[in-house]
DNA sequence: TGAACTGTAATCACGACGATTACAATTTCG
DNA sequence: CGAAATTGTAATCGTCGTGATTACAGTTCA
């Protein structure tokens, strides 16, 4: 079983929904989003944390504290969330340099350029959906990508 | 770091277009592939076992035995040794079921219908190349996907 | 026959990921 | 004010995927 990306975009995805299906003064807590997404509640914060910084939830602490979504569900492009947690990581697997060898730096710049290419690629899928589609079920189980 | 997928794609594009620069009569070791791609001799002959079960490259034992390509580098496509050696294994990761929420069912849903989407746009990015354009260098550093 | 390979199983070490624990800081409420 | 609830974050741990390594049987050529 080749290795997938992580979790992370997949658990946000879970959480994010859930907050974009109460109501909208209502807070939830780590703890409740994390036993709906049946993760730890540390790692749902470590997960919203970057999306709180870019301004996509709010976080309040203390005592009735928890979490709510700052914009609306269909401003959420999931595109948006994979970026703001995977950034800039390559989603192919690049080996280590081999720089002796002139065919192998080739290669290295090809593999390079399309990763670029896919990450673009990837990205541009996931932008086609917001948090409302997801909420909504609207993400057909097959649909033909642009091939 | 997000995990990136495993290697092992990396490694059979590597090895393929050494393949594809050398006469063709001329075979090569595991040992030397390995030594060129910075990667043990087991490990090449793992990545090209599917490879040459899809008659892409064949092997050859015994001594002057090695490897060498079944098909002419234009028509090894880069999208088919990906499906070869990733084959239906998931780009996005999926958490753990969730089956006592109603939320999690339509978000595991969407989840996996998108990296559906998101595995067919990724090889159809793969398969605009072939070994022959990574062994010319004919993979441009930047070009725009279809977005 | 012996050397040079492939094919494959078994084991090992490393690293990423997420769970867990712990604790300081913040906020609400009685 | 003080207790309870909750975030924010660091530290540690176990698990698992991956590739290196070793070992060895089978194959082929000189």
């Amino acid at each position: 079983m080749a290795r997938s990306t992580n979790t992370r975009f997949a658990v946000a995805v879970h959480v994010l929904t859930l907050l974009a299906g109460v109501d909208d003064d209502r807070v939830i807590s780590s703890e409740e989003l994390a036993d709906s997404a049946g993760v730890n509640p540390v790692h749902v914060r470590r997960v919203l944390g970057p999306l709180r910084e870019a301004g996509l939830v709010t976080s309040r602490a203390g005592a009735r504290g928890g979490w709510e979504l700052a914009l609306r569900p269909e401003g959420i492009s999931l595109g948006t969330v994979w970026r703001l947690l995977q950034g800039d990581d390559p989603v192919l697997g690049l080996h280590g340099p081999n720089p002796s060898c002139a065919t192998g730096k080739g290669v290295q710049q090809a593999l390079t350029a399309l990763d670029v290419a896919i990450a673009d690629a990837l990205v541009a899928q996931l932008e086609r959906f917001s948090v409302r589609d997801v909420l909504d079920g609207d993400i057909p189980a097959q649909f033909t990508s642009a091939v």
